[in-house]
DNA sequence: GATGAATGAGAATTCATTCAT
DNA sequence: TATGAATGAATTCTCATTCAT
């Protein structure tokens, strides 16, 4: 009987994530405007209710769509680093490689996680998960390097956000100088 | 009868404006979600029709009203460099002090900025207008100091929209050290 | 341009209060709780959010409704008092031959009534609706009757509401001897 | 075996005696329309899917509530009268004091109960039930008393009815001139 | 030119009930 | 026996837009 009950639970804790990746699907295509029962629903292949059934409200969805989203981009950004020190530096180069990256074949998740900051800022129970990913970094540097810190994550979120809005995604070469500069030591 | 039709155009630019301006104080509140014929009308304190009139869809008004934000944005840039060329430099506690101002008393404009960025990055009819307050200071700069500049504004919009996700608005104090380490001289 | 609004205006009122009767022949055919923009909107034989636009929800739509009922019931009320003091007496007869009407072809109308005072019960902005009859009685017997006539009405309403109740209506005649029991002199 | 199944079966009836303990608070805290499968399970705090599984539909939990609600109201009244009989007669005064009681302190339950009888008005199948107590009564007084009893009982109704949507609750001082009315000797 | 009336499409949500375990 | 998962139907309500005046 508990194994029974568990059995049922795994089951609904499937279509859980299941809805829940669907949700991120439709962001990162169609913004977080786009998200409805039924759109998420159809992108999932699950009935319209289930996803009712499964949050108690659109705006539930949302926060565990995007709290997952931001759990993810921390671990990203954890392995990241985690590279670069084994390396010594964090080179111009990969980071430029990056953001062209998030600005070209990623460019609908991009847009995603700063819908998420947006949303982020009117609705403060998703701030935490919002800033998870600069609190990770702030984490693994040295007290006294924070202002450079700050102004490098600063600096890469400001060529996110206006690259989103270029014609043409820039290119790592384009990005390169500005990151540079950004991590020029002092 | 000229006469006449001007007054009836002006009259009805007039209205234009105020259902814009109307539109822009609904995005500070409720962001563009909550942007509808109905919440803007009743904003504007107009017939809810008369938003269907005087626009051709909510698409258009939404343009329309971001092209306007857009336009005052790149203006308030303006005189600000204006400003600090006539002093000889761009201070850092001037632009703290500027940042600070955006993420308090002036947050709801702020964030609707940002959501205007984010919907251009959907829209690429909206981009031109999104690109203006950037474009105006390009403009404005000698072309070798090009990437300084980038780094530099790349920064400033990193720094609002991370500070747009603090549970409390940073202060110029806060903020200063970051933008001194943006503007240092090479 | 003064007509032309005053048409269209007439034309909402016209279709508001067709709304309004289609509700009550609802309330009288499956009771309050049969009442749907659905169920109304088909009787009244309008598209369905004909009932939205013209009620603000659904709470508003039964609330003109019952008001409009209460008020036909006290019209009905001072007639046949009107007609009583004419003829110098309140007949036996015919009140026990006016409740057996409600109890048998009026039935639905009658159990419509005591929806209303129910919900009165639990609205208190429905309660001088529902009161309005009985104050248009209170009003029109002098002040030393105040206590038979309490009597008298709480009577008929119990009458009526036992009536309801029985598997059989009952007939005038055998309602006749506790209406003449109620209304006995002293 | 036997025990086991008996303690299942005694199980499974408290079980739906907390049921229908919990549909009557329902009712009284929101009326017969608040009576779902959810509002039930979540105010008797058992699953959602109990309430279907003890009774075939809600149909069948509401007939069972309002049923064990007339038990429990015909009971009353025959102690009631038990009482008036030994002392040889019924006090207005202590009418006047139960019907401020049924209108004040245990308004929700007066309103329970009136919606039991509306209810029965539109399904025959609850019509024995809400009879209860008025047959009740009726098999306790000599039949030559039929008709003041009757009229005394559509008055008790009446009064309590009327109660119902009296802005402040009628006290039993008020009531009591009304009662003795009723209650006067031929 | 301007606006109230009107409505089809579709959104969020609730619900009774079924089913598998 | 009991219950979590699931879902089709229906409900309330919102909205963009059209149309007649």
């Amino acid at each position: 009987m508990k194994a029974q009950r568990d059995g049922r639970k795994a089951r609904g804790d499937r279509r859980r994530q299941e809805i829940i990746d669907a949700t991120l699907r439709v962001i990162e295509r169609d913004g977080v405007a786009g998200v409805t029962h039924r759109t998420v629903a159809a992108e999932a292949d699950v009935p319209t209710t289930s996803t009712t059934y499964h949050f108690a409200g659109l705006n539930d969805l949302l926060i565990a769509t995007l709290i997952s989203c931001a759990k993810d981009m921390a671990t990203e950004v954890y392995w990241m680093i985690d590279r670069a020190r084994s390396r010594g530096s964090l080179g111009a180069d990969e980071v430029a490689g990056l953001l062209a990256e998030a600005l070209g074949p990623r460019r609908g998740r991009t847009m995603a996680e700063y819908e998420l900051y947006l949303l982020a800022a009117r609705r403060p129970e998703l701030r935490p998960a919002a800033r998870r990913w600069l609190d990770v970094l702030t984490s693994m540097v040295r007290p006294d390097d924070l202002v450079a810190l700050r102004a490098f994550l600063a600096g890469i979120d400001g060529l996110l956000i206006q690259g989103l809005i270029d014609d043409e995604p820039p290119t790592a070469e384009e990005l390169k100088p500005v990151v540079e500069y950004l991590l020029r030591p002092r």
